[in-house]
DNA sequence: AAGCGCTTGTGAAGACACGCACAAATCGCG
DNA sequence: CGCGATTTGTGCGTGTCTTCACAAGCGCTT
């Protein structure tokens, strides 16, 4: 990716020296962009105005246009954004012109799926090591990774230079976990397990957590039912429909 | 669970008729807390104050009180939160007071790891049905389901009433996936494949995205090595070391 | 060279979220 | 019975995020 230089574009090669210190919000939504203006590029698009990316990206275009302006980028005005050169603007701004390494620790059930996800790679990452406590897993090669163990953790997350790790342990571990990554270096954690942790400061945490996710789709069940049951009780709920995609809709230009 | 009434309550059993709305940010964190509240349950607390809470959920407790202020609940001043009530209250107003049925389509790496996921179970959901669209899956009987074939899907979950749905499918087929779910009636999706989904009003979409959390992740790194690098260049950074819970922290009620 | 249509970038306003700080309420104790 | 210790509930200032609406800029056509 990344090939030809843009018509328009200035002579420095890649983009700003110094970042620019994003709102957070902004920073949620870029990767989003990212995956968006990937495939626009193996459609083989060439530019693309923000009402259509923000589309395809499933947000408001005025968000999407101030989003771009912080990072200051330069569409074109009458014209729209470079696909090529966004993506650069975009992959130097979120860290990803280097392959990053990420250890993987808990290879149980969710593990297995995270060591075989080729999400990993294709966008930007590289899982370095994994890691178990249960003797029988420790020694298991998985896509060509062994399985090693935890108590190496520390000690390989320091010579390996990991900056990341991901903690798909049971809830109970995952404090200690937490503590070995950190003091192996890891100043990045993606955290699996329902629960939260304590991390010094300059240590970031993200957790994804499916309950919760669930959950919070069965408040607004609960709301939606308790809506459509009260307000006059006469009018049924609108009847779910398929095919609701209009044929000029950006979307088309994205999943083939 | 909740089996005593607390001190000071109101007369009613569970609580209120009519959902207040609440604010968004309340209800992601709702979940949060209910987890929170269980542990210490388990613990044999029957009290906790908004500050243990607070720190048990990761949150500042201002905040903790003004979202349980908002559902209305009632803690005792000078003494805290009811522990058992507080579960009530807070199952409630999420909606699970009744166990909800979902429905897990694709049942491939990360499908088989969420089907014989227990999470589900233990925090309020079923897994109803699972669906795969590839002849040699269907059939197959995992955790006592058995995988069915795509097409049926409309169906069952008609049939069925079920009412969220679970993609783990590769994203080219996801979106074909959230029409026959809404097609069937389902109007709360949780999707894992990177894609952005199109649904009527009325459906509510989760999205799930590992590269997206890892990528926000690789942001957070790529600044913190720009400001380390920078300022001085004389100040190294803080040396990582574990073991910064306090002996008097909240957490250790927790994980036992 | 001028005009026209299209699209970006951004000012401003409104909506939302956060967290401090304190009054009000409750309990326990003397 | 009254008082002090404690903790809730919330008013309010502050900052962040979202969205509208439009001027400024660009390229194409005439
Ligand atoms: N399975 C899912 O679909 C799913 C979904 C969402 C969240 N989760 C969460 O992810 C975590 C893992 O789930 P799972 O289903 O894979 O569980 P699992 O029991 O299958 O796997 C857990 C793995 O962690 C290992 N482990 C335990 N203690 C360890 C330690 N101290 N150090 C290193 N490894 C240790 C175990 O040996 C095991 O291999 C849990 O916290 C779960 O709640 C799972
Ligand atoms: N594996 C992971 O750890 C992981 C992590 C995050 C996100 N994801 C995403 O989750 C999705 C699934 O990942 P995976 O690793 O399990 O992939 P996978 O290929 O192992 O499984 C996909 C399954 O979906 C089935 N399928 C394909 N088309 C279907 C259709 N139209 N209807 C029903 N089923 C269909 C396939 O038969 C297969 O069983 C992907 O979108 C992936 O990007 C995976």
């Amino acid at each position: 990716m990344s090939q030809h230089r843009p018509p328009g574009a200035p002579e420095r090669p890649v983009a700003v020296p110094a970042l620019p210190d994003l709102p957070e919000a902004t920073v949620a939504r870029l990767p989003e962009y990212l995956r968006a203006l990937h495939n626009l590029a193996e459609n083989g698009h060439e530019t693309v105005s923000s009402e259509w990316l923000a589309t395809a990206a499933g947000v408001n275009s005025a968000k999407l246009r101030k989003d771009l302006s912080h990072l200051g980028s330069y569409g074109t005005r009458g014209v729209g954004y470079d696909v090529a050169l966004l993506i650069d603007q975009i992959e130097y701004v979120l860290g990803l012109t280097q392959r990053r390494s990420v250890a993987l620790v808990g290879v149980g059930n969710l593990g297995h799926a995270l060591a075989g996800y080729d999400g990993f790679a294709t966008r930007g990452f590289r899982i370095a090591a994994l890691f178990d406590a249960d003797p029988v897993r420790v020694g298991e090669e998985i896509n060509g990774l062994v399985v090693q163990h935890v108590d190496e953790l520390s000690r390989v997350a320091t010579e390996e230079s990991i900056a990341i790790g991901v903690i798909a342990t049971p809830a109970a571990a995952a404090q200690r976990v937490a503590d070995r990554l950190v003091a192996g270096g890891v100043t990045s954690i993606l955290n699996f397990a329902p629960c939260v942790l304590t991390v010094p400061d300059g240590v970031d945490v993200r957790k994804v957590d499916l309950a919760i996710e669930l959950q919070i789709l069965s408040f607004h069940e609960h709301r939606k039912a308790s809506q459509t049951a009260l307000p006059a009780a006469g009018e049924a709920a609108l009847p779910p429909l398929p095919g609701n995609l209009a044929a000029t809709n950006p979307q088309e230009a994205i999943g083939t």
